[in-house]
DNA sequence: CCTTATCGGTTCATTATGTGAACCTTCATT
DNA sequence: AATGAAGGTTCACATAATGAACCGATAAGG
């Protein structure tokens, strides 16, 4: 691997972990030598990716990504778009919603809108789940290229509950499913009593670049809900994928 | 150069460029070989720090910083602290106040108030201005360590008016008049006709983060007035110092 | 008070990685 | 058909990355 990709993967690590990280523990963390994390830690710290405290010698994410980010932002304003859809949904459906966004072979929480009532579930921003159980996950592989859905599912995929979906051959049918819904569905497959269900927010070419997803507990999801809660979704996230990059590609179809 | 600098770098360059630009382009600016400047963005990419337009081949900002800067500001939130003190800072004023933070040896312009007169400054978001022209640098400068002022003052500057200083002997009494007074004042050092006011926003360890600064049209600022808008953006600054770290340092002196 | 085990950080011989001149292909212009 | 400039690739060579061993500091235990 690439120096620069090792120093990446090592920022990425470090913005990870919820708080300040010694030498030692980052390096075991990512798997380098002391002296190596120690070189990309300084390389980055001298862009102001990572910051060190100088009393306790920890490190952190630095400032540097909020700079850019607003740059970012400012030509491509997927948050500022996104963030008032999402606020919409979680107020018609009184459900917590979050929006991910697909980065890197992995799906990242980007924004979550909880929630009112007292029983609901929590999701945190910045988390990062697996493909495999959770509705978000389903609703992106359903539309990911043949190969990178492949490429994927040949991985060995852990089990987080009794109901998660592991075998391949399953996942495909579920995966199908959803393509030809256009919305996923996820019951327990990540933690028990929580039924989710997500939609793609699709680009210019097609492609995937994100989910909008509802997470509730299931308790208060019958058949009934549950369709509901999935065309919501679906609109939301068409809504979004226009306002991003103008007509719905599923609308032209 | 470490290849991680000059990769990190290269990114900041990308992000400077505010369209889409070519392979050849970009390397040319960075002096870098086309190959290597190629392989640098490649490995970018692959941690969606810059992505490719598919169509045109040009390269861009990616979405990686927005996932990273969400975490950052999560955990330290400078611009939720300090925005509504710019804000509250340009009702009380009437004029363009703008928040730099200090950030690779430069200081970036993160969050701009404009004024609600007609006749005013205008100011840009992601902009990098000299430290010599500005009253935002002069506030930084007289509160950087005495070896990071002096590696800048030893270097060649740039006039931009008949009025910027550029001695660096008289740049240094002007600093430290700043120091003692706590705020800087700028008359015409960057664009004629425009006075501007800054002081610095201390950390923890009383080393400068950022300033928050005040820029009016020469014609409505009379001595008195100055002394007005200089209260105002110390007094701003001192608050965002507090909030961001506790106490002002320079009160416990 | 010495031993042991961490920690953050540094050194330097070894080696893997990065480099860039020259090259290829494509495409628009002349 | 020739030209030039684009994005991208190749490979002999040079440089920069690597990591085992090291240092000094700090803390806990006997």
């Amino acid at each position: 691997m690439s120096t620069v990709g090792k120093a990446l993967s090592l920022l990425n690590l470090v913005a990870s972990l919820s708080e300040d990280t010694g030498l030692s523990e980052i390096a075991r963390l990512a798997a380098l030598d002391k002296a190596t994390a120690r070189r990309l830690l300084v390389d980055l710290e001298a862009h102001d990716f990572i910051e060190q405290d100088k009393a306790t010698k920890r490190y952190r994410i630095g400032a540097a990504p909020v700079r850019l980010a607003r740059i970012r932002e400012a030509r491509f304003p997927f948050l500022r778009t996104a963030i008032p859809v999402v606020k919409a949904l979680n107020e018609e459906t009184e459900e917590t919603c979050h929006l991910s966004e697909f980065s890197g072979h992995e799906l990242w929480t980007v924004h979550v809108e909880t929630s009112p009532r007292a029983n609901r579930v929590i999701v945190d921003v910045g988390s990062c789940y697996p493909l495999h159980a959770t509705a978000s996950g389903l609703a992106l592989l359903a539309f990911l290229p043949e190969e990178s859905r492949e490429a994927f599912l040949a991985q060995p995929l852990k089990a987080f509950t009794p109901h998660t979906v592991t075998d391949p051959e399953a996942l495909r049918a579920r995966i199908n499913e959803t393509r030809a819904r256009g919305t996923s569905v996820s019951r327990n497959g990540l933690e028990p009593g929580v039924i989710s269900t997500a939609a793609p927010v699709l680009s210019a070419d097609g492609l995937p670049v994100g989910t909008i997803s509802i997470a509730a507990p299931e308790v208060r999801v019958d058949d009934a809900r549950l369709a509901e809660l999935n065309s919501a979704a679906q609109a939301a996230a068409s809504r979004l994928s226009a306002a991003l990059y103008g007509l719905d590609i599923r609308q032209k179809r």
